[in-house]
DNA sequence: TTTGGCATGTAATCCGTTACATGATTAG
DNA sequence: CTAATCATGTAACGGATTACATGCCAAA
């Protein structure tokens, strides 16, 4: 049995920030999209059948309503859901496998494959300083905020920053010591 | 379709490592669980059933040998490998899908779970703190190789080290926060 | 001889993505 | 009018894990 998905928690989650407005389907996923991206995703394919269990065990109740005359169906958390989501969170977190293509692809070189290997690290070297920029910027505007939740998403940005940064350091010392192989040789 | 499955390239880069000794779907698991689990897995339900797709599209070929009396079978990288992983290893590495429990779990925190929050934090902090010893202690033992793979590992595994130290500053501070809100409250 | 590790595999199952399908509304 | 976007879904597919099954060899 694969292991369990985190799918449901996301989503109760989700539901029961900001005070608990209903959202729906497209809504979560806009916030997973934006807000966390950069570490969560999920698919519509798996947003609305799940959306559909939680709402048959109770744990959330849809409800239709009318924004901007577009009929959308909007779920909010339910007092069961917060139980569920609450035991779930005390729940130790799985330090996921992790697969990284780059690292694999760096452990696997040999000397041949040098010129390819740089330009990977410069791509992903560079896309971690946009990221860290990136996530800087949006630490700025979280630092203002007065809302209960800022905190937790600050920390969260935090991390991403912290990612980065040390990504690009290791990134520009391994460069190095990559193009000085490439001119021993 | 899902995404390109990587095993296959993962099991022709460890068989071109190291002057290409034959190895077995048993020894291919062991370098995967040993030097590299940090950044990639797999299991036994992959490696065989691609062992012997790969035997049969003739990138790698298969020959029965003894070692210390058990018969395996083992498996050498041909030419013809070697060309397809070589390809692989062009290709623009996949900055994949980093699902992170623990980050969305702090994410998705509110008051009531902090105490939660911070044993999660806690706990992993003290894992990557180990995990970052660990590399320092094989990243000493690696530095005296003269062998042509070793600079490649060494990169890899400064990577762990630079992540681990990173995730325990990081997680230094935000437990530091966690804490002053929890008083606070 | 029986226990346990070595070694090889298969089957069931489930997660998650991709692609497809549909309709309603708004901007041009 | 029509193209784009909003919004909601479903079906098919494939990848990966887990659990199960098997047999050999060595040591107690």
């Amino acid at each position: 049995m694969a292991r369990e998905s985190r799918t449901p928690f996301v989503i109760l989650g989700i539901l029961n920030m900001g005070g608990g407005k209903p959202l729906s389907g497209y809504d979560i996923k806009q916030v997973i999209d934006g807000a966390i991206s950069h570490f969560w995703a999920e698919s519509y394919g798996q947003i609305y059948p799940v959306l559909k269990r939680l709402a048959a065990d109770k744990l959330i109740c849809a409800g239709a309503v009318k924004r901007a005359g577009r009929k959308r169906s909007a779920y909010a958390i339910t007092a069961k859901g917060r139980i569920e989501f609450s035991q779930w969170m005390q729940r130790s977190p799985e330090h996921g496998p992790r697969r990284d293509e780059l690292i694999l692809k760096l452990f696997l070189g040999s000397k041949t494959e040098i010129p390819a290997l740089i330009r990977h690290l410069v791509q992903r070297r560079d896309q971690a300083r946009e990221m860290g920029d990136q996530y800087s910027g949006w630490l700025q505007m979280s630092q203002g905020k007065k809302e209960s939740d800022a905190p937790f998403q600050i920390i969260t940005l935090r991390a991403g920053i912290a990612q980065a940064h040390a990504f690009v350091r290791w990134a520009d010392e391994s460069l190095a010591i990559l193009r000085r192989i490439e001119k021993g040789k």
